[in-house]
DNA sequence: CGCCTGCTTGAAGCGGTTCAATCGGGGTGG
DNA sequence: CCACCCCGATTGAACCGCTTCAAGCAGGCG
């Protein structure tokens, strides 16, 4: 079940088999099913659990008393909504379904048991965490000073890449469940004209679109649009330390 | 040398007199000076110390090959630059020294001593980066969805919340060592703009810059206009949860 | 069938950018 | 001690990318 966790976790290197048993343990004691639109952790609830997304799109959305909305992040498969968080007061922003989603929730004390006994895995997980930044501070560069194609072009460059991290891509072409309300509230453009830069991008030959599907026919004349560099979400690459904390 | 680290991480909850003994040990071990436009770690550089932030102020940077650039963060005094970060094999950003800086380099293997002898200044420490992580969410927000005056307001705002919870405000001024450039490359306006609207928020009353400090005569009012909520921030509240990794 | 949600298109308007100077103060070298 | 220089702040004017408003259109579903 935490298979699609197990895949990215490994990309730095692989993981004792011992980890794997106790992770796979740790996440099959409480799975939890979402509808799409469903409001998984509401702004300024009191955090519970460490939730992890094991099928489904998710994300992290702030939204103003006036209406405007800003979605500050996207959750896939794999990804961890937050590992220490139980040490804040409340949540700064809500957690929404954009699909039927499947998490599991895991306890305190066997995150405990794994940060204790099982370092490894502890810093595969803390690793995944600084990732979730790195995406996050390219999020910033990504509304603040790129235009509104360019900042397209990155959001589907990351989200291809980070779910061929996964193991959910098909060559060229990957989920996509997105409406484009939601894709502008993610690059802080106005739906209109998410809607024409999607057609440039088609009729550049950049993208394409069945249903919830995307292909990228060209991805290096996509990721060059974009100026899109997939350094920083530090994907298939080795483990660069072997010690420390 | 630690007070500020201290003072910031006491706001959840006292901590232990050892605890603050061996941090400021910690901390003790390795100054080093920076001048101001020094880059104090490069994009793509390999992550050595996790470093703190005594005196002075910092940003993390990216920028284009084209010249533009925008900061993702800023790092003021008791700010630790990355917990966990030698996990990764390179950083994504750089960051530069915006003012002469003071940092301390802390070892690993004496964080490596915290996190397993001293939970709960691990916890206060990880804590920290829990809000760095709201901060950066608040920044995209900023960027994407707020006009110029509120973009800025509520960045003047966060700086003021942020400095108080070190004691570095005096009354309603602190020091403000930003260029309006600095402000328009971490705001994501024009620098041209950033000096019509910060005339804007002097003549409003709700803005007083004296050189490199700033005063705020109408807190409310710069709040209200930013719809600034400090939540995010955490700070000035009480330990939520005692127990737990 | 009829409605609701999401996609598409056209046209007008504006917030913020860009370009191009000017101004002012602090530091430096002659 | 003064002239020069450079960086940062300031101002004006033209321009433009994107938003807003206002309709249509298509497809899925009760």
């Amino acid at each position: 079940m935490a298979d699609i966790l197990i895949r990215k976790l490994g990309h730095f290197g692989p993981l004792p088999g011992d980890d794997l048993r106790l992770l796979g343990a740790a996440t099959a004691r409480r799975i939890v099913d979402h509808a799409a639109g469903e409001e998984i952790v509401s702004e300024g609830e009191r955090p519970q659990a460490v939730t992890l997304c094991l099928e489904g799109w998710a994300c992290r959305s702030k939204s103003f008393a006036d209406g405007r909305r800003q979605i500050v992040g996207l959750l896939l498969p794999g990804d961890l909504f937050d590992l220490d968080v139980r040490l804040l007061p409340a949540h700064d922003h809500a957690v929404v379904a954009l699909t039927p989603v499947v998490v599991a929730e895991l306890a305190a004390e066997d995150l405990q048991r794994i940060a204790e006994d099982h370092p490894q895995l502890a810093r595969a997980l803390r690793r995944d965490a600084l990732i979730q930044a790195a995406i996050q501070r390219e999020w910033i560069v990504n509304v603040g000073r790129r235009s509104a194609p360019e900042r397209i072009a990155h959001l589907l460059c990351e989200l291809f890449h980070r779910l061929a991290a996964v193991g959910l891509t098909d060559g060229r072409a990957c989920e996509l469940p997105l409406t484009q309300t939601e894709i502008a509230d993610a690059t802080a453009l106005s739906v209109v004209h998410v809607n024409r830069v999607l057609q440039q991008l088609r009729s550049a030959g950049l993208l394409r679109l069945h249903g919830k599907q995307m292909e990228l026919p060209d991805p290096a004349g996509l990721q060059r649009l974009a100026q899109f560099d997939p350094g920083y979400l530090a994907a298939g690459l080795r483990q660069p330390e072997p010690d420390g904390p």
